[in-house]
DNA sequence: AACGTTTGTTTATTTATTAAACATAATAGC
DNA sequence: GCTATTATGTTTAATAAATAAACAAACGTT
């Protein structure tokens, strides 16, 4: 049972002030205190700590406002770095990013194997080229985060990963021996989420769920402005919802799933069966290519998709009545004509309070969502052993 | 923005205090500070002040283990009372509780009518009477809650219950200045969950799902051991969740709602058409009667409902992954019947980690746990209000 | 140059927790 | 029955953090 006392106290107005710092830099001393509530004197006492500790920076002076000038403050975001890598089921995309989650680095490999005998090199060779390109700073890389397309535990092993064939891999202890970094390991949509609630679309938002259309679909639920994570880590595998339940059976053991009328498999083995596709490439990119040069067959294949997202939506909004929805990974691709058979499904088949209030966005940084929650899944680890939490 | 200071601490610590009695009562101040991890000379103070505020008292002293007696304290759970109200689609029930939850009184009382304007005097009734059997205590009533078949706001007002043909209808504004009491309204699934968690089959479980199975079906979200809200508090219309997207309409505007399938209507409109049900009275009661004496086709019907229970179940596992679903309102009457078929269709529907982890329970006071709930949402405003928090 | 204003620091006060000392009251061993 | 030991609960002094108030510093205005 956690009790309180003084240093309860001061982790959180040590995190309201950082928080201020980060959110409003550059801002002075007085101005937090305004904001925040705290004392004058209390701001002091703990700017003057995350100064010490390096987070926080004076850069000269402000506009005086008929008085004395104010010192501004900013956030040292380059204190320190951290390392997201979203482990795709055919790639890998991996950034260093700064402690306020901007890319410094990036690098993106095609997957064309899935054993971990394979891939778990590949990964270690990929981090140690990022930490050689970290430019110097008091703190280096304080983490790894890993996003991975399957169900994993709370001690970060992959329970069950279908589309790379893995089951039961504890990466986590792995990368964490080789590296000696704090490493994090978490379910690909999760990751996105958290990805889109700190710096996407979804940073307006408290309450909203991240839709991952990829291969699969799978979803990451922020409330309150946290992951909800499930009893064992295992919760958002609404793709396994059963939208038909005497439809075809799926390998979770369920019949009628959602991701199999709407993800981006789905989508390519339709396409499969259409007769202006023969002989032509089945991917996505061909798929938009075709989309855009005006082909019939494939416009009302990737409508009736859409539909299809928009009857799995309809399930998610009567459950959590959230604020916003946000799409991303590969499918956020096609937004273009995804949207409409979206938004008609969901007015047709919504009672009209949860219509009104919903926003239905799709992700800013398309594929990135998951690697920079992830490296953001770091940050907050480093900065929870730092006696300051951050958002 | 909430900053910390010695107030938090302190209501954190006197809440750890009061939550420690409530649970372990009789318990010593030693003992208390042990478990908590609280400081001796902390407890005692803390304790004082609630003996000051009558919520705790000494009564008599316990065993010596060695040295002096402790002096035990219990939790003055009769030093005020709170009202809860389930209001039914064709029933009121109302009680009054002591602090603890504890029922001192009960009304149930059959309704007719629903219009607001036959309803709400009748209920003012009830209420009143209630008043007047309370018992002398320091605080008296501390509040009243209403649990409602419909979808509420987070100001107490009922945007839409169909079944009681409402719309728009503000029963805390109305109770509130006619009983100069504070008045909480919500879903009653919603307080059925919370009623389940604080005193119910879900108190050993943070994460949960309780699921209403009445004349509709409607779900309550505990994360935490917090009630989930929604953005607008409309959570958790999962009894709208299509599990069959080409199915027939449901007066939401969705097709296939899964309370087409297997709630209390539904299974008393496909027993109408049984023919051995030809001239017999068509209710819950009288099904129970025919299964019990082996009514074959009865019994058929009700395992098919168990199927889809389970169905509907399947859907909510994976979507929340939850330690534990809690069944209740008016069909856990036929748990005897349902609880296998659920069983069945969940293991053959979940993958393997999904099942293993979940426990499914019947609701330990059937139909009572939304005025329980109820009534305990009353009685911790009225704490959170005196500076202590309690769940 | 005098004045008012804003910024940021210093000082004294307040409040809550805690460790340690203490008083109290019981059991256990001899 | 006496003493040693042990557990309970209170008192006292120390500590830590926030805050109000006073103050110093720096600036613009008149």
């Amino acid at each position: 049972m956690k009790t309180g006392d003084q240093e309860l106290v001061k982790k959180i107005n040590k995190s309201i002030v950082l928080q201020t710092i980060q959110a409003s830099s550059p801002i002075s001393r007085a101005q937090i205190s305004k904001e925040s509530g705290l004392n004058k004197a209390t701001v002091s006492g703990l700017v003057s700590e995350l100064m010490e500790e390096d987070f926080v920076l004076e850069i000269g002076t402000g506009l005086s406002s008929g008085g004395r000038k104010p010192v501004m403050l900013y956030f040292n975001q380059t204190a320190g770095y951290a390392i997201g890598i979203d482990l795709g089921v055919n790639y890998i995309l991996a950034v260093l990013t700064d402690l306020q989650g901007q890319v410094v680095e990036k690098i993106e490999e095609p997957l064309e194997e899935t054993f971990p005998g394979v891939v778990l090199p590949m990964l270690k060779n990929i981090i140690n080229t990022l930490m050689e390109t970290q430019p110097a700073s008091s703190y280096g890389v304080v983490g790894i985060g890993v996003g991975v397309p399957g169900i994993t535990d709370n001690n970060g092993s992959i329970l069950f990963a279908p589309n790379l064939n893995w089951e039961q891999v504890n990466v986590k202890q792995d990368l964490e021996q080789y590296f000696e970094l704090p490493v994090v390991i978490e379910n690909e949509a999760k990751a996105g989420a958290h990805g889109e609630n700190i710096h996407g679309a979804g940073r307006k938002s408290s309450d909203f769920v991240y839709i991952s259309l990829g291969i699969g679909i799978g979803t990451g639920i922020i409330i309150d402005d946290k992951l909800y994570k499930g009893a064992r880590g295992m919760s958002g595998e609404m793709g396994h919802i059963s939208i038909d339940a005497n439809g075809k059976k799926c390998r979770c053991g369920n019949k009628g799933c959602w991701e199999l009328y709407s993800s981006e498999s789905t989508l390519l083995e339709q396409a499969a069966k259409l007769p202006s596709m023969e002989g032509k490439e089945l991917s996505l990119n061909q798929l938009i290519q075709e989309a855009e040069a005006g082909n019939g067959e494939v416009l009302s294949l990737l409508s009736r998709i859409g539909e299809y997202v928009g009857i799995g939506l309809t399930n998610v909004v009567n459950t959590f009545n959230p604020e916003q929805i946000i799409i991303g990974n590969r499918l956020s691709k096609i937004q273009r004509w995804l949207e409409n058979p979206i938004h008609h499904v969901l007015e047709q088949r919504l009672l009209p309070p949860f219509y009104e209030g919903l926003e239905v966005s799709f992700s800013q940084f398309g594929i990135e969502s998951c690697a920079l929650g992830s490296a953001a899944f770091s940050v907050e680890a480093f900065f929870s052993e730092n006696k300051v939490t951050v958002t």
